[in-house]
DNA sequence: ATGGGCACCTGGCTGC
DNA sequence: TGCAGCCAGGTGCCCA
């Protein structure tokens, strides 16, 4: 329960926002805003990833915020005429405002509901979206194509055997491509490569179903530990004091390039697939 | 169909 | 100390 005291409630991640960190967002936010009503938006604005959806910005007042979902790492805030579609890309937070603070650089956009609650979006690299869809947004052109959720039943071995087949593409790319699961970002693809003891490069169509077993297994108990830190580190978000990375504690491998192994002391590889900085365990990893 | 690579953007780091 | 240049990183899209 958020208590009127709250004068700031901040949400900041030490990362990239990754699903879990979403996840913590949904939750903090939907307990704060669900059921008020939208008075008005101000836009600083028009331009993110992709430009803001001009009908979002031309919305009459008076919509009650219905619920917030999540779909991968997308936020969907429905609204009885349609749902706000919100990416945090790789710099983006929000943050509730239970008085007004003149917006600062990077606050491109400001939601103002009813009992003086303001819902602000901050983003410095502006790899983010807001996006407003008046139809289904699951059948919006960003969320159709989506693969299902890492933490659901569907995404299990079986499925990921039958997707892999015939593939050539690193695993690691597989496990970041949309289209076969929703949310998988580098970090937790890193983690639960490690995790499963998957060499990142392996061709997703070389791989067992008993290793494909431990990946699934790896994926979503990465991503659930994560979830678990972050609701917890939630409460700390009302202690003006508190905050600080959390799951970063715990990262086993991303970011230690060069350090030494918990698990087995071998030195830790890092090197680039695709574009993008992949650590591995040499010793463990096969 | 598949896979590789680019673009978007800016804070922070590195090296001169 | 100051400045220029480089890089990370999620994801849609383009091209081979």
């Amino acid at each position: 329960m958020i208590m009127c005291s709250i004068a700031l409630l901040v949400i900041v991640f030490a990362l990239v926002p990754e699903l879990p960190e979403v996840e913590t967002t949904r939750t903090a936010l939907a307990s704060a805003l669900c059921g008020k009503t939208l008075h008005r938006i101000e836009a600083r604005t028009r331009q993110l990833r992709w430009p803001i959806t001009p009908q979002l910005l031309k919305r009459a007042p008076g919509d009650t915020l219905l619920a917030i979902k999540r779909r991968g790492k997308y936020l969907l805030f429905q609204f009885p005429q349609g749902t706000l579609i919100a990416h945090l890309g790789m710099s983006g937070h929000f943050r509730i405002l239970t008085k007004f603070l003149p917006p600062g650089a990077h606050d491109h956009l400001d939601l103002i509901f009813a009992d003086d609650l303001l819902l602000r979006y901050h983003d410095p690299r502006r790899f983010g979206s807001l996006h407003w869809t008046e139809s289904d947004p699951l059948h919006h052109k960003l969320l159709r194509s989506i693969g299902p959720e890492p933490l659901g039943d569907d995404f299990n071995a079986a499925y990921l055997m039958a997707r892999a087949a015939n593939r050539r593409l690193a695993i690691k790319n597989f496990i970041m491509d949309s289209k076969v699961v929703a949310g998988v970002g580098n970090i937790y693809a890193v983690e639960s490569l490690f995790g499963a003891g998957i060499h990142p490069t392996r061709p997703a169509g070389r791989i067992s179903l008993a290793r494909y077993e431990r990946l699934t297994f790896a994926i979503k108990d990465t991503l659930e530990r994560a979830i678990r830190a972050g609701g917890t580190t939630l409460k700390d978000y009302f202690n003006p004091k508190g905050g600080g990375g959390y799951f970063s504690q715990s990262l086993a491998v991303y970011g230690r390039g060069g350090e030494t192994c918990k698990v087995c002391s071998a030195k830790l590889k890092q090197i680039l697939i695709g574009t993008r900085a992949t650590v591995y365990c040499p010793g463990c990893q096969t």
